[in-house]
DNA sequence: TATTGTTATACTCTATAACTATA
DNA sequence: TATAGTTATAGAGTATAACAATA
């Protein structure tokens, strides 16, 4: 990792991803706890945003077992930010659909978290701002 | 922001962010399992291994109430990785530090999360390496 | 037999409020 | 009065195991 040394190398890559991680997940929950969302309640109605989505797919994309899913819909049918719908292809399954207030929160959610992480970057050069979106698309790729 | 425009945009810059944060997380839950640490116990063992620090300043560090933080040091101190001592400057206060056994786990786990997420940019370009560390270590300066 | 989802149970995590003790 | 920390309580999040119903 010779080649890896200098001053920006001290900090180290895990370091800083780590770092920004904390930040970032951070500034996700202080927004949506404004909204009065834990921020599992918010990461799921972002899962939903772009149409219904079944309760064993909800788990595999937030890596989440099938009873954590559960009472995570639970809480949010609760609220009324979705409800369960039955799957018309297999009667064993539930489609989570988001209710008109859950579309119109996540909506607001996403647009706040959207809007405080741009200023965060926004006063990073354009070609460090286009640098750093195309190498984390890469480093995530796949991921 | 049309100076920002183009093919990588399109993803956005909160978006990648979200998504470079979640991968963080996530590799960071999965190897502290392996080591039979939650994340939370895992993350306060990084605070204690730069030396002994006091239950308030741990609260500011990790974002935490004073009593999530009482809880949390009593789970790390029943599993025998940290211990309370009292803080010969101040009567009311602890200082909390590793035991051994928390200092070897501390170890082992920092060690395996910087090897995975080393080898998770392992095969960027030195160049986007080097770049990469720099812009998020501006982009976290402060906060 | 495998998959979808729930229930029961236990533990972890977090916050608020009320409290003690020291500064 | 302010700060360091605990306790009580309540809710949220997660996992495992046992279960029901459907594929």
């Amino acid at each position: 990792m010779a080649e890896r040394t200098g001053q920006l190398e001290q900090a180290g890559l895990a370091a800083v991803l780590v770092r920004l991680s904390h930040l970032v997940q951070h500034l996700f929950s202080e927004v949506n706890k404004e909204f009065g969302l834990p921020p599992q309640q918010a990461q799921l109605l972002c899962h939903l945003v772009a149409g219904p989505v079944g309760m064993a797919e909800l788990g595999r994309a937030l890596h989440l077992g099938k009873s954590s899913v559960t009472g995570l819909v639970d809480r949010i049918e609760r609220r009324g930010l979705a409800v369960r719908t039955p799957d018309p292809r297999d009667r064993r399954a539930f489609l989570i659909t988001l209710t008109d207030a859950g579309a119109r929160l996540a909506e607001d959610s996403h647009r706040e978290v959207t809007a405080r992480l741009e200023k965060l970057a926004g006063e990073l050069p354009p070609d460090d701002y286009a640098r750093l979106v195309s190498v984390i698309e890469r480093l995530a790729a796949g991921n």
